[in-house]
Order: C-alpha cells, then sequence, then structure tokens
DNA sequence: CTGAAAGCGCTAACAA
DNA sequence: TTGTTAGCGCTTTCAG
C-alpha cells in the first residue's frame, strides 16, 4: 500500500470479496443483501477502518470544516467567541479551524482569498477594522463568509454586529443615574471600530443626560490593564466621580490605580468597563461591565454560516446579505453603587 | 464545471493552450520554457486561480493542518496553550484544527480514533486525566500524536508535561519564608491529573518546611471563582495566615472573600495561586502565582508534533517517544508580601 | 442487488 | 521541454 498502511475501501472490498461499490453502499447505509453487509461490516471492522474525510471532500466538494479568523485568541471577547462557535459547528458535524490573523489586515485578506483553496467550507471574519480592500474581497470571496464587525450597509456578505453605541450609553446612563456627574472616559485606539463607536457613546450618553463633553476627563489609550492604570493616574487632577472604560481591561487598570492612591471603589469614586469578560468579575470589587454579546454573536455568526451552507442543492435562490445586531446589557457589581451606598 | 465554477487546473491549461502537467509544473515552480511559463502565469492570475488543497492533500497523504483536542476553551491555561500552539504552527505553514472535547473522555478517544480519517496530520491531545483507554488508543493512534500531561513512563507517545509538584512546592516554600505559618489549601478535583499533582506538592513542601499537615486548613473543591470564595468562607474558622490555591481561579474567589470579610491582603492573611494566567495580574491585590508554564507545554508540543512529520521521507528510523517537563516559576506579586511589610 | 468504471483536482512517472 | 496517463480514496451513475 502506498499509504501508511492504512485500510481503504479496497482493502475491504478485497477481504470480503465483493466490489468497492458495494463496500461503499454498506457502510452508507444503502440496502445490500444481508451477507454482503454482514461481510463488509466485519471487514471493516477487522481491518479498523476509518473513511478517509479528503477523498470524500474532494468527491463532495466539501469539507466539513469552518474557519474562523479572529485578530488575537489571547483577547477574552474572543475566546467567548470561539467557544460559542465551537458549540454551534460541533453541533453541526463541522470541525473549525482556528487563523489568528493577529490583527494584520494583510492577514485578513490572505485568509479571505485562501477560501479558494477549498480547505473549508465558509469563513467567519473578525476584522479589526473595515478597509475598502476588505469590501472589496468580501464581494469577490470564494466562498460564504459571515463578518463579525460593523460593515457599511448593504453589506456584501452577512454580518453580526454589536451595538456599542447603545452600550456605552447604557453605562453612562447608569452611572448618571447612581448619582455620578463627573464621569470621566477612557477609551480605546479610535481607529479601530469597537474603539471608535464606544466614544461614540460615551458623547451620545453624556449629552443625553445633559453633562457637558469635558476633555480633561477623556484619555484615549490603547486596550490593556497597563494603559488603564497609566490612564486613570492621568484623568486624577481633574477630579472625577467615575470613570467608565471602553473595555475590562482598562477598567480593571484602572480600579487598580485608584485603590493603590487609597481611593475606595465604589464610594469615591465608580468603575464600569465594557464587555462583560471574565475580568470584570474578577476585578475587585467586581466591576459592573455591559455585555455586548460576544458569545451570542459568535453563535448568531455560526448559525448564518451553517444556513448558507444548508441549502438544498440546487436552490438558485441565494438570500441577500442580512445583518443582524446583538443588544447590549447591563450587568451591574458593586464597583458602581452609589456613593452614599451603606456597602463598604 | 462540476465545481462552483473555481478554474482548476484543466481550464487554465486550456486557457493557456497547454497541458495539466504543463500547468502544475508551471504554478510549481519548475522549469519550463519561457513562454509556456508566461502563458501559464497569465491564464491563472486571469482565472483567479486558487489551488484546490484537498485534491492536492488526496494526492500526497497530507492535509497540513494539526488537531488540538482541548478540554475547555474558556479556561485561560488553554488559551494559552492555544495561542502558542496556533503561533508555531502558523509558522510552518499549517492549519489548527481546534477540537474542545468538553473534558469528556469518550470525546477524547474519539477524537484519537478520528485520526485515522486523515483529516490532520497530527493531534495534540490535552486529556483531563488518563485511562487504560487512552493508554491503549494512544498505543493504536493512526498518526503521530503529543500529549499535554503526565503519562505513564515510557509513554506510547510524545508528552509535554508540568511539574505541578515542584510548582506547589515553590508556593509553599515562599510563604513560608516570607513568615507564614498556617498554610491552608484549596484544592481543585482529586480525581484529575492537575487537582491531584497540586495536593501532592502541598503535602511534600508543608513537610519540607518542617510544618505539619492540619486538615482543618484543606478544602478541596472544583475549580472556579465561585468556589474559591465559598471554599475560602470555610476555611476562616481555622484562622490561617496564608491561603494557597490549587489555581487562580480559586485564588481570586479566595482573596474576594478575604477582602469582604474586611481581612486586608497581604497583611493579614497571603494568598497564592497557581497557573499564572491573567486573573493572577487581574487581582487585587495582584496575586502571586507559580507560572507552570502553559504557553510553553504549547509551544514544545507543537514542536514535538512537527519534528515527528518533518522526518525525511523513507527513514525508517522512528525514534522513541520523548517526554519532557516544563519548569515551574514563582511569580512573586503583592498578594505575598510579608505581612510586616511597609505597603498597605 | 451488485460490479465496472468514471471522475473529483492534482502530481509525477514515463514517453515523446 | 512537453504531453499522456495513472492514481490518491471515495461515491455514484449505469449496466447487468
Amino acid at each position: 500500500m502506498s499509504n501508511g498502511g492504512q485500510p481503504t475501501i479496497v482493502s475491504i472490498a478485497r477481504r470480503a470479496g465483493v466490489s468497492t461499490a458495494s463496500v461503499s453502499r454498506v457502510l452508507n447505509g444503502q440496502g445490500a443483501r444481508r451477507d454482503t453487509t454482514e461481510r463488509v461490516r466485519r471487514a471493516a471492522a477487522e481491518l479498523g477502518y476509518v473513511p478517509n474525510a479528503v477523498a470524500r471532500s474532494l468527491k463532495d466538494g466539501r469539507t466539513r470544516q469552518l474557519t474562523f479568523a479572529v485578530p488575537d485568541i489571547g483577547n477574552p471577547v474572543y475566546v467567548a467567541m470561539v467557544r460559542a462557535i465551537q458549540a454551534v459547528t460541533k453541533a453541526a458535524g463541522y470541525r473549525l479551524l482556528l487563523h489568528s490573523t493577529d490583527a494584520v489586515a494583510e492577514d485578513e485578506l490572505a485568509v479571505l482569498r485562501s477560501l479558494g483553496d477549498r480547505t473549508s467550507d465558509g469563513l467567519i471574519l473578525c476584522p479589526i477594522r473595515i478597509t475598502d480592500a476588505h469590501l472589496a474581497a468580501l464581494a469577490s470571496a470564494a466562498g460564504p463568509v459571515v463578518v463579525i464587525g460593523s460593515l457599511p450597509e448593504p453589506g456584501p456578505v452577512d454580518s453580526v454586529r454589536a451595538d456599542s453605541v447603545a452600550g456605552a450609553a447604557l453605562a453612562v446612563r447608569h452611572l448618571y443615574e447612581t448619582g455620578r456627574r463627573r464621569i470621566a472616559y477612557i477609551g480605546g485606539p479610535s481607529d479601530t471600530v469597537p474603539g471608535h463607536n464606544r466614544d461614540l457613546g460615551y458623547r451620545a450618553a453624556l449629552a443625553e443626560c445633559g453633562l457637558p463633553h469635558d476633555p480633561d476627563l477623556v484619555v484615549h489609550t490603547d486596550f490593556g490593564i497597563e494603559q488603564g492604570r497609566a490612564a486613570a493616574e492621568r484623568l486624577l487632577p481633574a477630579r472625577p466621580d467615575a470613570v467608565f472604560c471602553a473595555n475590562d481591561q482598562l477598567a480593571l487598570g484602572a480600579a487598580h490605580a485608584l485603590l493603590a492612591h487609597g481611593l475606595r471603589i465604589p464610594h469615591d469614586l465608580a468603575v464600569a468597563g465594557m464587555d462583560d469578560s471574565t475580568l470584570a468579575q474578577a476585578g475587585w470589587p467586581p466591576l459592573t461591565s455591559v455585555d455586548l454579546g460576544s458569545a451570542e454573536r459568535g453563535r448568531r455568526a455560526a448559525r448564518m454560516l451553517l444556513d448558507r451552507l444548508e441549502v438544498p442543492a440546487g436552490n438558485p435562490l441565494v438570500p441577500a446579505p442580512r445583518t443582524t445586531t446583538t443588544p447590549p446589557r447591563l450587568v451591574v457589581r458593586a464597583s458602581t453603587a452609589p456613593a452614599t451606598d451603606p456597602r463598604r
């Protein structure tokens, strides 16, 4: 045998004294005479036969593999997505190919192009930023793609977006309602989609609450615990009574800085983050955060992709790309209890 | 065309007016006359040709895919492994198939069996517990496997293990050296490999330090923040002056419980965890932890697997399975500063 | 109910 | 240098 001694349909056919076609039929549950079935089954079992998925894929043009291309698997938000996607694909009998783009746009484009190699039946792409090159590549993708992120309408493909604007507003309004008036903001890089949208939400909510937008209360930095710490330090002179952060890492870092200064949370300052990742519950005090539905977005993206794949063969009606938005949800924890609250 | 309109080597051959063999040669950088090369290149570019990876795999018997089977992608420890493995495989030109076993042994065995379907060239398996069924399946695996975990020696396949015993000892000794004498322990489920080994390390280190093993200072529970909180509550009556936890989640929960009781860390009690996951730095105060080298284990496992795959063809000498152990490293943070320390 | 044979897309041995 | 052809393992007509 030219392969690694693996049994094939041919070895089984020989052993059972039937044709390869019969073997295939029996193994795929098609009708066959009693003893043919019997003999094939036995031969297969004795040989420890496992069907070669590659050969099968070549034959029927699909791999039952899906690709998820994610910027950074270290980020809890993406971990939540991977989990959710994995659960859906596994249940549907698909394998999951995990591709880390390391937040490099060129890599995202490469993975889009590589859809043409038929290695996977579809792609879930989570770009950090969507350029014209992305839109072009999406429009001419060699297979179904679902984007997790904000595509211009009407998008070239299905997409699932978070509503960071509404999410940020939820948090700011909550801070306002619990008596905070000098609500500082630690934002992420404004040139990323999430960074930008969260800024918008912060401003919108301030306006809505009738609060002025004070530049001294705003700092932009990269996402990260250490950055949150540094940003909080810079904010302190402006005497905020609350700090809203564009993600949980920043919030956690900010909380650390405040505590290190001997400030009490939430007594002296309230702190709120976004994403409601595991870090939020890990914080001390546990951090109020906004769940933007990372897991849910992953789940929906996976479902949409499967929907595209499971169109009954020969159906010429390809539905137009759809967009869905996961609603944000405020998760209130100790870090934003009213200052007058008896706790602590 | 029977496929989805994808260009194949045949369409190119037709367009360029050459044979498919020439197309293949040109595209694979083999010699060809100037204008043949030219014409093939142009036709391929015009058609937007991407080689079909499945067909190629069928031909040469390998997929350039590797599988990583992990119990739970939500756990930061495994996330670190995925990251490290992904980095290595990507650099080596392999795709990564992520399989979540949900910590179900039967699923681990299934993925071992499925190696026979030739979907991936090799497997990195991270079992929660190693049974005889595992050993049998490993011994007869249809392809190269590397286990992350503790196999009996000599193992049936390559493996990478952590030294939790030494790691736990590092932490306990550190607590002892910083003046703690009533060192409590919150352990994980003893019927898992990590759970069991960490218990051993705790006991060994106590003995080494000449400290008695006091059952009142020991609680076992499942891994998790909430469980850590509850366990700490149960420990308090025994008046420990330090709490060592079998992982960071437990340590974080314990810290929360202590703080909620108005106790000061590290002034009243020291807290230490294990794994040195992101949770450790996220804690307040930042938690001392033991880095068992999750990322390093992932990296080594991936390298060992690639080593097995890149044996020059026809080499009949298959080296015996190897075992390597990543050394633990104590990461000291504020949570275990000596009680007399001026900080706080 | 069963077997022969074609073909999925590609590569490589062999001939020309 | 180039083309013809066989074959990787499987499924699926099409005859028998």
